[in-house]
DNA sequence: GCCAATTTTGTAATCGATTACAATTAAAAT
DNA sequence: ATTTTAATTGTAATCGATTACAAAATTGGC
């Protein structure tokens, strides 16, 4: 609650005195060090960091910009980015939006005015246009999902060969009517730009892909677009009962709206993966506990934090772009694995 | 990137004008107001809040501290205080500490340094004694967990009562070998302020009376203090496993915990709830679609975040300490239910 | 058209730190 | 002991905003 001033007085020196014991200790004398660090202890002085922040031009901060926090999927891209980001004594503050745009202004906001260093987004839906602007003037990197904007540093896997790579998995085993079930779909029909619509449409595109391959053509009554929670998963699951002939395989884009979708399934009595082949995406600790066991594609969380503030340093400190793409693994489990 | 002084210098007018026009509109002539406006516009001003703040003395934000965002639990608590935030036009942003307490320092760091106006933590542990200190010069408020100084808002639920009910259910269904699986039980050793544990050691405590009112003797071999999460779960079983007799019951004090162990046991063969009847905490989504679906003690989440922020805006405003008990419920599932 | 009352604007202090530069003090060299 | 050099400290400007107070401009009443 003590002021840098009243330490300086207290203990009979001017405040840069102070300043300098606090900030570069070996340029003042051994016992003035002394007599301020008592001074310190007794008026129980913590330094004010806007001050401080104000002067410098820079906080020490960043924030990650997060749709929601209930997604495991961001818990593990965090650690990363914190673990980075102590390397060069930054914090690391979180935000979220709930696929609110107005939050992801409230966010830039939070850039603009000062109160953070710069920003990773793994939220650029609804917003990219601002994201753009804003990645203009201050650094800005974007993990998971992906940006149209090429001046903006991003971080993710191949979201088309992953969901390739899944696609052609199911095929291989004799699966020809997959259901897809994600987000943010529709959005297309606003917009040509692939880029806008996330990770969805690309991985809607190696959907297609691993299909026109095998010369299966695409139904488009198997897209549920409904989202990547439990509930969108069972949920989407009632829509797929009401079709004339049930998909024999299920692709979703999170784990959780696979577990969702198989739990539904049980219900109605349809087994996985007997009668339908389930695989999710991101491998999330619960599609190793869950009953079946989840085939799903896995992405390089930790790996994909380390280097999205690895690349977020580089922007700050130089204004470098750079984009980097990591490895995806399909992980086989019970969700598409015939007991012999 | 420009600053005030240079909007201020564009429209001709003073900085105490362009400040003016940003903030008390009706105080300044339309045709002045116009000009600023188009300055901002055109050299595409935003306010350093650094600055702001600190004249303002106030930040308009509050910093919300947790052990980790895996959980699911949280999610919703966070949205209830985001919700009330909101009301009152304050940013919300959360860090987290992963059970270390350098980390829980550095968040308090965060608000001595003035960045934010106050705190809501949901981890107590390790540093309740900084905390304490710092709630006596900070808004403070702590959520979820229990502490010991009376000085400190908080919002809870009676976790005695709730383990009291959750084990006297399972007595009910005739269960008398009863295993925990929770965390922290053996920080007992070095102090006896029960505050100190947590929430644990408190679910702990009612999980004894329990017993003791059903005449049933405590076994401490049947208590598995690994943690919280699927992998904590599994791994308890493996050593609950290795008990000549086996529990009729387990009562976890997560669901992922739970989660974990129903899913250990049934690689053993040992099944849920024929063999082993299984009682979760905090009622998370997760509980309701796993197979079999969790009877768990459901905690109002929503509410929860919600009271926290109200009562931290007492605390900004006025000093106010208060301590509020929210209702628990016990939700049947099938982890419990013999099916007829 | 003049004066008082009111509205609008500007000047300068302020928030709490850092830091260039100057001034002082101490140490080293002669 | 005196000068030179280096180490230590202080003075005051600065970061970018807000805001009390003073000054100027406008309005209204006569």
């Amino acid at each position: 609650m003590a002021t840098m001033k009243e330490v300086a007085h207290y203990a009979g020196v001017s405040v840069a005195t102070v300043s300098r014991v606090l900030n570069q200790p070996q340029s003042v004398k051994k016992k003035t060090q002394e007599q301020v660090l008592k001074a310190v202890q007794a008026l129980n002085y913590t330094p004010n960091f806007l001050g401080k922040n104000l002067r410098q031009h820079q906080t020490k901060r960043i924030l990650v910009v997060l749709n929601t926090i209930s997604n495991q999927f961001y818990s593990r891209v965090v650690q990363g980015i914190e673990d980075k980001a102590r390397e060069f004594d930054y914090n690391v503050l979180m935000m979220t939006t709930r696929n609110l745009q107005k939050n992801i202004l409230e966010a830039i906001t939070m850039i603009q005015t000062k109160i953070v260093d710069g920003a990773i987004f793994m939220t650029t839906l609804h917003a990219e246009e601002q994201i753009s602007e804003l990645n203009r003037n201050y650094p800005v990197v974007c993990a998971c999902e992906p940006v149209e904007d090429t001046e903006i540093s991003c971080v993710s896997i191949d979201n088309i060969q992953a969901a390739y790579d899944a696609t052609r998995f199911l095929i291989e085993r004799g699966k020809r009517r997959i259901a897809l079930m994600g987000v943010n779909f529709d959005l297309k029909k606003t917009d040509q730009k692939i880029h806008q619509y996330g990770s969805a449409a690309l991985r809607e595109i190696g959907y297609k892909k691993a299909l026109e391959e095998a010369h299966i053509s695409v139904d488009t009554t198997l897209f549920f677009p409904k989202g990547l929670t439990y509930k969108d998963g069972a949920s989407s699951v009632w829509d797929i009962l009401k079709l004339k002939r049930l998909p024999d395989a299920i692709f979703a884009f999170s784990d959780a709206g696979a577990i969702g979708a198989i739990r539904a399934l049980k219900v109605r009595g349809i087994r996985v993966p007997e009668d339908i082949f389930v695989v999710g995406f991101d491998n999330t600790a619960m599609s190793e506990v869950y009953q079946p066991s989840l085939t799903t594609i896995g992405q390089p969380q930790y790996m994909i934090g380390l280097t999205a503030m690895e690349l977020l340093f580089e922007r700050i400190s130089g204004h470098v772009t750079k984009s980097i793409v990591l490895k995806h693994e399909l992980v086989e489990r019970d969700s598409t694995r015939l007991s012999v």
